[in-house]
DNA sequence: CCTCAGTATTCAGTGATACTATGTACTAGT
DNA sequence: ACTAGTACATAGTATCACTGAATACTGAGG
């Protein structure tokens, strides 16, 4: 990707990785992958993981560490009552920007 | 505003700037007063003046000084092609960005 | 004349976040 | 034993927006 999304993501990134948990809990792994599969093609690994730390000590996620027959345990997390409120948060704090945007959009032609 | 504003307006702010300055030229002040009347309501001036600078250092922009009939002379920008340039990659950044969290909106419901 | 409010720019120091690079650990297949 | 794939962790760096303050110019009111 380009360093303009880096910087773009800063923010984002933590919102996204809070709605994927709010469809279905997940693990560090598993986000990564599904992330490079969307097409956030370089997101490494070790800001996944440094992500998930934030937020589980801020207290917006529930932890479970389960036994994986393919190598390490997985920790597990789901979105708690207090990380669905940050979501939505989320959600109002992304619409306005995103209306803000539009509306540059739209006059910048 | 909230915190959260100011981690997602990294790399946006300076698309935004761009923005504006593609519909007309403009100086630190003006486009400052401009946003906080776009309900970016604590944007620090701060933040602007050294946007600018950034900018300007990487080619985006052309200065031009203006003398001003209230307080010290202006330094009004304009969006030159690298800037131009600049602009639609971030356009592009953007779309990409909003079409994943528009499809994990629809998804987390 | 002097101070204050409004206009306009600049800069040093701080905090949050994503990246780089590396290391650890566990399992299965060769 | 070695390698590849899975899974997590962390120290160090860069970027960017914020805080808070300083500087400079003009016009109005006391």
């Amino acid at each position: 990707m380009g360093k303009q999304v880096t910087e773009m993501l800063k923010g984002t990134l933590e919102g996204i990785v809070l709605a994927i948990l709010s469809g279905r809990r997940a693990y560090g792994y598993e986000i990564t992958a599904w992330l490079r599969d969307q097409g956030f093609s370089d997101i490494a690994e070790g800001t996944v993981y440094a992500l998930l730390v934030r937020i589980e000590q801020r207290g917006l996620v529930d932890v479970e560490k389960i036994p994986s027959d393919k190598g390490p345990p997985r920790k597990v997390y789901s979105l708690n009552p207090a990380g669905r409120e940050n979501l939505d948060e989320f959600w109002r704090t992304w619409s306005f920007l995103t209306e803000r945007l539009e509306q540059l959009r739209e006059g910048g032609k």
